[in-house]
DNA sequence: ACCTGAACACCGTTCAAGT
DNA sequence: ACCTGAACACCGTTCAAGT
């Protein structure tokens, strides 16, 4: 567990508001979207605003903690794919479990998988963004080697793709459309002889 | 000019209030990005935010405006590509004439070139996403014909990739990613035997 | 016809006051 | 230690009142 994030332990009632306020935020993320409105969370979690912001200093910092167990799934969904298929192959069956994940979620997740450079969410990179950054790298290196994806095509390029494809079709609602971009892209990234 | 919108004359003084939004809101999404604040576009034009509202009813409406030049110039840039180069060619050169539209406005056109579907939004579709979409469908038809991109691929599939990138990479703010990405879509609409 | 600015119902964030 | 809700400075949008 490389990446888990060392807490020192919440005194009771902080972490019965923690917990309410993940789970309220679960919910209002799923029927508003990812911009859904923080003091409606803190509002349906029964919580003052302003523990909200201390338990979560950023909108970010809210997202990692209500997808975190997903993200867990699809590191564990990576380890599996590498073992059951050849490289190329398992690279390419985790590709469409992540586009899944990411249409399943209304592109909720984007955000997260692909992560922004502001300077106060350095410290948070140590989260979701690493471990499945750390997935997809090691998935990759081993495509790579076998000559099934092309050199030059970095885990942060893929992440950056599905994430791109999930926010540009999410506004539009076309799942169709996802799936021949998430072609375009698998194409794109292969070997010219594969 | 099929996509010309048919508007009735506006009285003196609405049009000048309506070239100054449009002025204003230009240095605006310039500084503060696609999500600024329309109230400071007013302020900035020296209006009242109302006028703003009437003369533009949504955002996208007011961003069509302001980028209506230069999508018409995009549009001009692929009749040139066509006449210059071979189909194929052509069309990539066109995307990468989109593509680097797209990043110098970072990602500020995206929205316009790729659209949504909100139920007010579909009289606009008449507007900038058209013109484009119809210079798109073009240069494609011709590739394809000339077997330099697989078939299946459809115009608006290629504005959304460009779009997704642009959108993807703007936050994270990495040029040369949105390179690679590009790089990776190109290589997959191309055919096998390219 | 067109314009204005106050009014309304919301935000995100912070801070004094409480337990 | 932790929580609360009012306070602050903003939004987008609308509407009465003006010219």
């Amino acid at each position: 567990m490389p990446h888990a994030v060392q807490r020192r332990p919440l005194r009771a009632d902080a972490q019965r508001n923690y917990d309410r306020i993940v789970s309220a935020a679960r919910d209002v993320f799923a029927r508003d979207g990812a911009e859904a409105a923080l003091k409606e969370i803190a509002r349906q979690a029964g919580t003052g605003s302003a523990t909200l912001h201390r338990l979560f200093p950023s909108r970010r910092a809210l997202l990692e903690a209500v997808f975190h167990d997903r993200v867990e799934e699809l590191c564990a969904m990576a380890a599996r794919r590498a073992e059951e298929s050849e490289p190329g192959p398992a690279l390419l069956a985790w590709l469409a479990d992540l586009n899944a994940y990411a249409s399943a979620s209304r592109g909720l997740a984007a955000s997260l998988l692909h992560g922004s450079r502001d300077a106060d969410l350095l410290e948070q990179n140590e989260g979701c963004q690493a471990m499945i950054t750390d997935a997809a790298r090691e998935l990759l290196r081993r495509a790579q080697q076998a000559g099934a994806v092309r050199p030059g095509v970095r885990a942060e390029d893929l992440l950056a793709l599905v994430n791109a494809i999930s926010l540009a079709t999410e506004q539009h609602g076309d799942d169709e459309q996802a799936g021949r971009l998430l072609d375009i892209a698998i194409q794109g990234i292969q070997g010219r002889a594969a």
